[in-house]
DNA sequence: GATCAGCTTGACGTTTACGTAAAGTAGACC
DNA sequence: GGTCTACTTTACGTAAACGTCAAGCTGATC
């Protein structure tokens, strides 16, 4: 099932560096993993798959606020079915400003319009989706209203 | 990609048996997957795990009408990002019209209210991806736009 | 009656998205 | 300096959802 708990994924830890203005978050791909309930393993993944650069001091990683919200996106679209391949696709579309080429940007204006119908479906799929469970759970009610009363009689 | 083409899944072929009211459509498992754009594969697929129950006329396939509505159900499930095992459940739940038990009643009214939330959550998720393809549109848009007011320029 | 399209059942292969175990490193603490 | 804990890479394993043969049956048509 697409999961529906969403973690509010902000953590009071590290702590800003001596006189620099805004608090500059950094991260261990554990802390990320425990906002985001996920394993250091997925998040390894994904950055394997082209879904993050995390910064590297050494050998190990450190993940900055773009990572953060580069993770959020990614798990949002694993929610909505999105594989993973996509869901690059729409990180590279974001992070792309395609300024130049006019034909680039005609094309990425087409590919816009593709996952908004996309996303226009899933909004159809789901209202009939919650019809459909208004309808049983309707029944289920009834059934219960049933037993209710039947057992009133006595 | 959650797939955004639908199929209209109606198909005039077979005939309706003489004097009988209803046209009491059947299927081959060929003309199924044609028009919801599947292989027969996966709708045997799905039968073996248990989304459908065709009939059998000797060794081949049967499907009605019943068929079909489960077949559309699976795939708008798998275009939300729902397992074939979860969209079992919610058929089970769908023709489980669980008439007796009190207790599962209200366990079943359990789970209505967690595929509801999930629903709710890809709800959200879609607003927010929304938003988010709204904001690359605009700087594609204004990039083209620049590009065209500096051709005017000229 | 041969051929052909469309159905059938295995059975093994493939992709995606990780899990899991092994073996090593690096900083913090006693 | 030993011990933890949390990180690292490498590598093999796995579940889900089919794809892809292979080999055979079946009804229609030439």
């Amino acid at each position: 099932m697409p999961d529906a708990t969403q973690p509010t994924a902000d953590v009071a830890h590290s702590a800003a560096a001596p006189g620099e203005g805004r608090p500059r978050r950094r991260y261990t791909i554990g802390e990320l993993a425990k906002v985001f309930e996920v394993t250091p393993r997925t998040i390894r993944f994904y950055e394997q798959e082209g879904l993050l650069q995390p910064e590297r001091r050494g050998q190990t990683r450190i993940y900055h606020e773009k990572d953060r919200v580069r993770l959020k996106l990614t798990l949002r679209g694993k929610r909505l079915g999105f594989s993973l391949a996509e869901i690059r696709e729409v990180i590279q579309l974001y992070d792309n400003a395609p300024d130049g080429d006019e034909r680039q940007l005609r094309l990425m204006l087409d590919i816009l319009a593709d996952k908004r119908a996309a996303m226009q479906q899933q909004l159809e799929d789901i209202r009939i989706l919650q019809n459909e469970l208004d309808d049983v759970e309707a029944r289920c009610q009834e059934s219960l209203a049933a037993l209710t009363r039947q057992r009133n009689k006595d």
